[in-house]
DNA sequence: CACCATGTTCCTTG
DNA sequence: CCAAGGAACATGGT
């Protein structure tokens, strides 16, 4: 389930355990997510070099390393994909059988594994330019995301999805931004007014904060128990109860469900050929003008 | 068996 | 040239 919030979480649990630690081995058993580079540049690359630090940049993994030999510092990019998981476990820990990159770490080692490998482990860093701003930084203002809208007759909950405008936002959030900020997902963008903008970018960040809020308190599987050790994932900690992370959610893959707020049933539409979820009472594309609801104040 | 899936990129269409 | 739509990628779950 990697989106922004996700990878964030998933980032701050692999720094500590990462940052220093020297790679001695390199095994790449998928040479796909390492493209477009090659199997043996990308080992001569790593093998011998010392990780320094792990950070974010949408939904992208940035992990910067230092050569053993005086070569320039240098960076890995990670993707998950669709599917990707990347963690640390003791070294005879069974490996998983879609195992795509595996990094020895001495007595422990890092492993890529991604069951549909849509996912990335490369040194190619070029994603990065197409990238927007982050939606948790100054970078994203009202003002460039009014703009950025104000290109566009597609959908609002389609541009969402287009990292160039704002970056790290996937199908499950836009959906639920959409919701927080009470706008019909079919909402060409350029009629946004500045209002509604200003509230969509502020429900994004409301959104996505609370994600990851969530996700840095709730139980991880990290180095559990037994063989199965892994690094992370939202709410499947082993002892953990029910599905705490389904249930956060406010109209995501609830169609016909009822909606939180008002209780009538949360529709499914398909839009650009994903899935997208709203409640039409409260999410309706003329805005009723209606106490809670005002289109404008002032 | 049919259909769906959190993402990104490339190709085609208009 | 540009915007928008759709397929492709590869596999697992329901």
């Amino acid at each position: 389930m990697p989106e922004l919030p996700e990878v964030e979480v998933l980032v701050r649990h692999l720094a500590p355990v990462l940052s220093g630690e020297r790679i001695r081995t390199v095994e790449v058993r998928r040479p796909r997510v390492i493209r477009p580079g090659t199997v043996a540049a990308f080992e001569q690359a790593l093998v011998g070099a010392r990780f320094t630090g792990v950070s974010r940049r949408a939904k992208y993994l940035v992990f910067t390393l230092d050569a053993s030999d005086g070569r320039a510092p240098f960076t890995l990019l990670g993707h998950l994909g669709m599917t990707g998981r990347m963690y640390v476990t003791r070294r005879s820990a069974t490996l998983p059988v879609h195992a795509a990159v595996i990094l020895g770490l001495g007595p422990r080692r890092f492993v890529f594994e991604d069951a549909r490998y849509f996912g990335r482990l490369t040194l190619d860093t070029s994603a990065l330019d197409r990238l927007g701003p982050e939606p948790l930084e100054s970078s994203f203002t009202p003002a460039a995301f009014h703009s950025g809208l104000g290109r566009s007759r597609q959908a609002i909950k389609v541009r969402l999805l287009d990292q160039g405008l704002v970056a790290g936002v996937g199908n499950i959030y836009a959906s639920e931004a959409l919701f927080r900020a009470r706008l019909s997902p079919r909402l060409a963008a350029n009629r946004l007014n500045r209002e509604q903008a200003a509230r969509l970018r502020l429900a994004i960040r409301r959104v996505l904060r609370e994600a990851i809020r969530f996700g840095s308190t709730v139980p991880l599987d990290w180095e559990g128990r037994g063989d199965g050790d892994r690094l992370f994932y939202y709410g499947r900690a082993p002892g953990a109860t029910g599905d705490h992370y389904h249930e956060r959610l406010a109209v995501y893959d609830r169609a016909g469900l009822p909606c939180r707020r008002c209780g009538q049933a949360i529709r499914c539409i398909v839009q650009a050929g994903r899935s997208t979820y709203y409640c039409p009472h409260c999410q309706p594309r003329r805005p009723a003008d209606v106490q809670g609801f005002g289109p404008r104040r002032r």
